[in-house]
DNA sequence: AACGCGGGGCT
DNA sequence: AGCCCAGCGTT
């Protein structure tokens, strides 16, 4: 592309204006700017805040990370998602204990456990200011758009073109702003479906614009069709507490967290009553879950009593967290039951 | 290269 | 009903 140093020029003037205030932005502290990173993985900065907040003031530094119970990282990650980032966040944080340091190099960055290309670079250029461009969703559909580039974004060697271009547009006497500047614009001018191009800093670079396609970029290869799957969740009481079971090390996902029993687990269960049901849909499958209070005879092995309200010890699932928002929306319009 | 992993908000 | 999101690790 021509005139790159103009359209970094515009790039960051219209971001020292016009960025949004967030809580990781102002921040010098490497730790912070990698929790902030790795939450904002494939997550919204909406959803991302709140988490932020509550885990920083719990574990204010790697060292306080490395020393806590899964238990409780899990817990502060509980609805995030992606719950492999959690456990890869203490795993890195017992690296640098080991190291005795917050790593400051690109290489020693991208060694930690759950950091790829993208957070390395981010890192690395926003913590330590090294040039090292980053390569995301937002950026890859920026330069898709600036270059007019009808590629499959899915594929790997446009997405190495693409990391080498923005290699090239990186304004090396502020790496981790300009950095932050593509994503800024990607995430609120640079739209997916409607790009505010009357508000752009940078549509006189625009190829696409110019062709009239910036709806029609980037261009991503077709995903899988979504699976509807139907299920039965079972509250079985003793007092307050509830039957549940916990997610075991051989477990994909969801690893540590209790669930409640199925009507497959349990075979001598009887329902007593339904309370309702709710949808939740993870990745490419849309459940509808049915949600029933249930009587059984015996515990059975491998189930345990839970206190839902002291989840400190206990990181509930999501669906085991609304199944029991239903139970509590039941009672409330049938009190006395 | 392809797949699995969460969950929510927007179109 | 899809699409998309400051992606990563495994196979």
């Amino acid at each position: 592309m021509k005139k790159i140093p103009a359209f970094r020029k515009a790039l960051l003037e219209w971001y020292d204006k016009h960025k949004r205030e967030l809580p990781w932005r102002g921040v010098s502290d490497p730790y912070a700017i990698w929790i902030s990173e790795i939450m904002l993985q494939q997550t919204r900065v909406a959803a991302v805040i709140p988490y932020y907040e509550r885990f920083l003031a719990a574990f204010p530094d790697f060292r306080a990370l490395a020393q806590a119970p899964e238990e409780a990282v899990l817990h502060l990650w509980a609805g995030l998602g992606y719950y492999s980032r959690a456990r890869n966040l203490q795993k890195a944080a017992r690296q640098m204990v080991e190291m005795g340091e917050f790593p400051g190099g690109y290489e020693a960055i991208r060694g930690l456990a759950g950091i790829g290309d993208y957070t390395a670079a981010a890192v690395a250029s926003i913590a330590f200011g090294l040039p090292h461009a980053v390569l995301d969703g937002n950026v890859m559909r920026v330069l898709a758009r600036v270059g007019n580039d009808a590629s499959d974004i899915a594929n790997g060697q446009t997405r190495k073109r693409l990391q080498g271009l923005a290699q090239e547009m990186l304004d090396r006497s502020r790496p981790g702003e300009f950095n932050q500047a593509v994503m800024e614009l990607g995430a609120t001018v640079c739209l997916p479906k409607q790009p505010l191009c009357a508000q752009c800093p940078v549509v006189a670079y625009c190829q696409a614009r110019t062709a009239g396609r910036e709806r029609e970029l980037p261009v991503k290869g077709r995903r899988n069709n979504t699976v509807k799957v139907e299920r039965t969740l079972l509250l079985i009481w003793k007092g307050e507490d509830v039957l549940a079971w916990k997610r075991g090390e051989e477990s994909s996902q969801l690893r540590g967290f209790w669930e409640l029993p199925e009507p497959e687990h349990l075979a001598g269960a009887q329902v007593v009553h339904s309370v309702g049901e709710f949808r939740h849909s993870i990745t490419n499958h849309q459940f509808l879950f049915h949600v029933a209070e249930a009587r059984i005879l015996r515990k059975p092995k491998g189930f345990y009593y839970v206190s839902p309200s002291h989840e400190g010890d206990t990181p509930l699932s999501t669906t085991t967290r609304k199944a029991l928002a239903c139970s509590k929306k039941w009672r409330k319009s049938f009190p006395g039951s």
